[in-house]
DNA sequence: ATGGTGGCGCGGCCA
């Protein structure tokens, strides 16, 4: 069995306790993190390390930031999407044994027609295009992260009241379902799930004891690795813990 | 409609 997970931490430096607490008792094989928000020169390689894991990264100070922990070392890194001209540190793509996995902070576009919106959709069609070719070289492809995108009703605490609204905008959507067209699933719905099950939920208003969540972290697998689906697991205790990231992680298991 | 909370870093941006 091999265990992928994604977990947004909203800066490493404060979250690093609880990433190694995370990663002793639930042991992911691979767990790829958004927003460590910390330089290169900053990132806690010796503490990852005497956890059992390797750890490349493409850090940036104050905001953004990804990284990915694995048990075995990655190679083939690329941190720059084709085709755009960015300095912001969102996309991580590595070979892991047999396994691409490529790990995205997607931007969160602010509000639906803003500047950072249209920044978000511009992005999203270049990962497109960038994961289309991956898929051509790497058949057996996991894209998983923090996709800022509720992929259906079913995500939202209220859909009503978010319809339109960022995160959940028609445009954002169908973004996210041309990335599934390319050959991808949406591995938490490869099985049945319970409902009013999320990823994130905003630190205003007590969001997360009322349940007032979104998926918006996803792991999605190529058919290669669909076929070897096994579940796909929020695990909402990491956002009870003291100090808490406004996400929670989410893992998916393959049987291979 | 606004503001509410948190991280970074010390005023204001970003989420």
């Amino acid at each position: 069995m091999v265990s992928i997970a994604t977990w947004n931490v909203n800066s490493l430096r404060v979250r690093l306790p609880q990433v190694l607490d995370w990663c002793n008792s639930t042991s992911p094989d691979i767990l790829a993190l958004q927003e460590i928000k910390l330089q290169d020169e900053q990132f806690p390689l010796e503490e990852v390390q005497a956890a059992g894991y390797q750890a490349v990264f493409a850090g940036q100070k104050t905001y953004n930031g990804v990284a990915i922990l694995s048990r075995e070392m990655a190679t083939d890194i690329i941190t720059d999407l084709p085709g755009l001209e960015d300095p912001q540190r969102r996309l991580l793509a590595a070979s892991i044994g047999d396994l691409r996995v490529i790990n995205v902070y997607v931007p969160n576009g602010q509000a639906v027609d803003s500047d950072k919106y249209h920044y978000k959709l511009e992005w999203l069609a270049r990962l497109h295009d960038f994961i289309e070719q991956q898929l051509k070289d790497y058949p057996r492809l996991v894209l998983l992260g923090d996709f800022n995108i509720a992929p259906d009703d079913r995500d939202v605490y209220d859909p009503e009241a978010w319809t339109g609204k960022i995160l959940c905008s028609a445009a954002e959507r169908s973004a996210l379902q041309a990335l599934l067209d390319t050959g991808l699933h949406d591995s938490f719905r490869l099985t049945e799930q319970d409902d009013e099950q999320f990823s994130w939920w905003d630190y205003r208003m007590n969001g997360f004891k009322r349940n007032l969540g979104l998926r918006i972290d996803l792991v999605l697998t190529s058919q290669a690795l669909s076929d070897e689906h096994t579940r796909c697991t929020i695990d909402r205790e990491p956002r009870g813990w003291e100090r808490p990231s406004d996400h929670t992680p989410v893992v998916t298991t393959l049987a291979i």
